[in-house]
RNA sequence: CGGGGAGUAGCGUAAUUGGCUAUCGCGCCUGCUUUGGGAGCAGGAGGCUGCAGGUUCAAGUCCUGUCUCCCCGACCA
């Protein structure tokens, strides 16, 4: 391609509204750009990028067995009905009516059509198992989209859905499904972790995220060097070892107008490890007490997926009078006025002779033991993991925390859909069975945008080799120059002959300009053709992830043999 | 949705207490000179100051409404 051809209007600055470097190096380069809030325009460079990493995708998605389909965009409100997520989706759902006022909702993800199109034509244990994907516009009207293309309201995802006859198929392809994710991270150049993302509400359900490690991420990651590795809002925590203590008085602390436990710490001197947090909360109308300690939060997924109900949230100043008879802060587990179900984390249930509220204003407890001073109904986990603890999985060392993004997602569906929707198939024995299915997700643009966080200097993108735009850029310092134009275009046309994407930029701009858009849009290779290395019979090659000064001098041809050895190593 | 900020040319921006023809840089167009890390000179085009009302002799500036965008909290690839 011609760069002066080339749709490509780069900035020199970017928008005041682009809020991180992968959102202002994609304008910036004329990758994208932002028609209005989420919603972003691909240029062509933005779209051969794009393109490169669907076909790495693509190739692993195949080679895991998988069949390519393409589903509509807009689904009708009837399937959506069958499996409740009409009503449970709720304001993320972009919904729409026709002209008959029938309704319908631009797909956010496809389980609905994908078991649909499923259960109308596979009816035979020999038809399964079967995995179909696509490459579809998924739509979320997010509640706040930002970082660019990075959680956008319109995006390009790669979805794929595994049916199987039984859990142990599905077990066995997940596994498949999980080593392509993994493949597709490496060949996209990523440095990344798989992330356990548990369960939740539905039994049996298990998950892993896909975890590109930026500093920039959204997510927070628990991880050990054991291996072990979560999303960490759903990481598992140990009950924690204490030392054996005898259990010494009751006894009431007046401590007016103090209720925090970090205030109520200092006040008493005790460490708030040495606390019990009591939280009200309400679920589904319910109000109940949380029992956590003092130097720890409440995870309220795990305690949301532990209740198993679909509202949670923490009760409001009156429900906690009701219930402990006192205002806000100075609630504990002893005397509660209002009977209510408890629910007491592992790091509590042993803990000795701790303070906590005294259900009374002002006043807080000391020396509070469980079975002596207050039950509970309920222990589990339902706290969010610290820093350093122990791992939960080899019990010997620390946990440590990442960021990442996740650009990719495996669940183990089991049957909610298949059984919501009955697609079932007859086994050998003539017996209706109901298909056990998986699905497996890829955010496409966001796999662009987290490589860019993950791969950059301050003078733009620094492209892998697999997803680069174009392969090469060559840089005839001027163009007008016959021989410098000669020589430049006949690089070109031999590389290009060989399948290598190749820019020449023949415009008629200063080097300095060259070199400064051939950074900021961030092409691997850079040959540049000037007039004193060219007297010597060379040109440079310059690898864009290298420092500004490692130039390798070479014959065109040498030049040319050096980029087919590169990217014929290169597999795919 | 709650709370906070902002809308001036393609991009980034300026405009004392309301005051004259709305500022500057980049980019764009023309010409000349330049030509190895975003060149120089000269000339030029480009604006309903988000939109709609209001106050005033006078509004980019003040008031009301409205739309949009951004930031902080609950979702997710």
């Amino acid at each position: 391609m011609y760069f002066s051809k080339l749709y490509i209007p780069t900035l020199r600055e970017a928008p005041s509204d682009a809020d991180i470097i992968s959102a202002k190096l994609m304008i910036r380069s004329a990758m994208i750009r932002k028609l209005s809030s989420g919603l972003y325009e691909f240029l062509p460079l933005g779209l051969r990028a794009l393109r490169k990493v669907e076909n790495i995708i693509r190739d692993e998605m195949n080679k895991a067995g998988g069949q390519e389909t393409l589903l509509p965009l807009i689904f009708p409100k009837e399937l959506w009905i069958e499996t409740g997520r009409w009503n449970v989706y709720g304001k993320e759902l972009f919904r729409l009516k026709d002209r008959k006022d029938a309704e319908f909702c631009l797909a956010p993800t496809a389980e609905e059509a994908i078991t649909d199109l499923i259960r109308k034509d596979v009816k035979s244990y020999k038809q399964l198992p079967v995995m179909l994907y696509q490459f579809g516009t998924k739509f979320r009207d997010e509640i706040r989209p930002r970082f660019g293309i990075m959680r956008s309201r319109e995006f390009l995802m790669k979805d794929a859905y595994s049916f199987h006859t039984d859990e142990e198929d599905l077990d066995r392809y997940y596994k498949i499904m999980c080593q392509a994710y993994a493949n597709v991270c490496k060949r996209c150049g990523f440095k990344f972790r798989p992330v356990e993302a548990a369960s939740g509400a539905i039994g049996g359900s298990f998950s892993h995220e896909f975890m590109v490690l930026a500093d920039t991420g959204e997510e927070k990651i628990a991880h050990c060097e054991c291996g072990y590795g979560a999303n960490a809002e759903k990481a598992e925590c140990l009950e924690p070892e204490y030392a054996k203590e005898s259990e010494f008085e009751k006894t009431e602390v007046s401590t007016p107008g103090i209720s925090s436990v970090e205030d109520v710490s200092k006040f008493t001197g005790v460490a708030p490890d040495k606390f019990i947090k009591t939280m009200i909360y309400v679920a589904d109308g319910e109000p109940l007490a949380v029992l956590v300690r003092g130097d720890y939060e409440v995870n309220e997924i795990k305690l949301q997926a532990l209740l198993g109900v679909a509202e949670l949230a923490l009760a409001d100043e009156k429900t906690i009078q009701e219930v402990t008879g006192a205002p806000c802060g100075f609630a504990g587990p002893s005397g509660l006025k209002k009977k209510v179900r408890i629910i007491a984390d592992l790091s509590v249930v042993n803990l000795k002779n701790a303070v906590a509220g005294a259900n009374k204003k002002d006043a807080h407890l000391k020396n509070v033991n469980a079975a002596r001073d207050y039950s509970y109904d309920i222990k589990a986990d339902i706290r969010n993991i610290t820093e350093s603890e122990t791992c939960p999985r080899c019990k010997k060392s620390k946990i440590s925390f990442s960021r990442g993004i996740e650009i990719g997602h495996c669940f183990k569906l089991g049957t909610k859909y298949s059984k919501a929707m009955n697609a079932s198939y007859l086994n050998s024995d003539g017996k209706e069975n109901i298909m056990v299915m998986g699905c497996y997700g890829i955010g496409v643009t966001r796999i662009l945008a987290a490589t860019i966080e993950q791969s950059h200097d301050d003078n733009g993108i620094i492209w892998p080799d697999n997803i680069a735009p174009f392969e090469v850029i060559i840089a005839p310092v001027n163009f007008a120059d016959l021989k410098i134009k000669e020589v430049s275009e006949n690089i070109y046309q031999e590389l290009s002959s060989k399948g290598i994407d190749v820019l020449i930029d023949d415009r008629d701009e200063r080097a300095g300009i060259k070199f400064k858009d051939a950074d900021l849009i961030g092409i691997p290779y850079r040959i540049t053709v000037g007039e004193k290395n060219l007297a010597a019979g060379n040109v440079e090659l310059k690898a864009r992830r290298d420092a500004k000064d490692a130039i390798k001098l070479l014959s065109p041809q040498d030049c040319i043999k050096e980029i087919l050895k590169i990217y014929g190593k290169i597999c795919g």
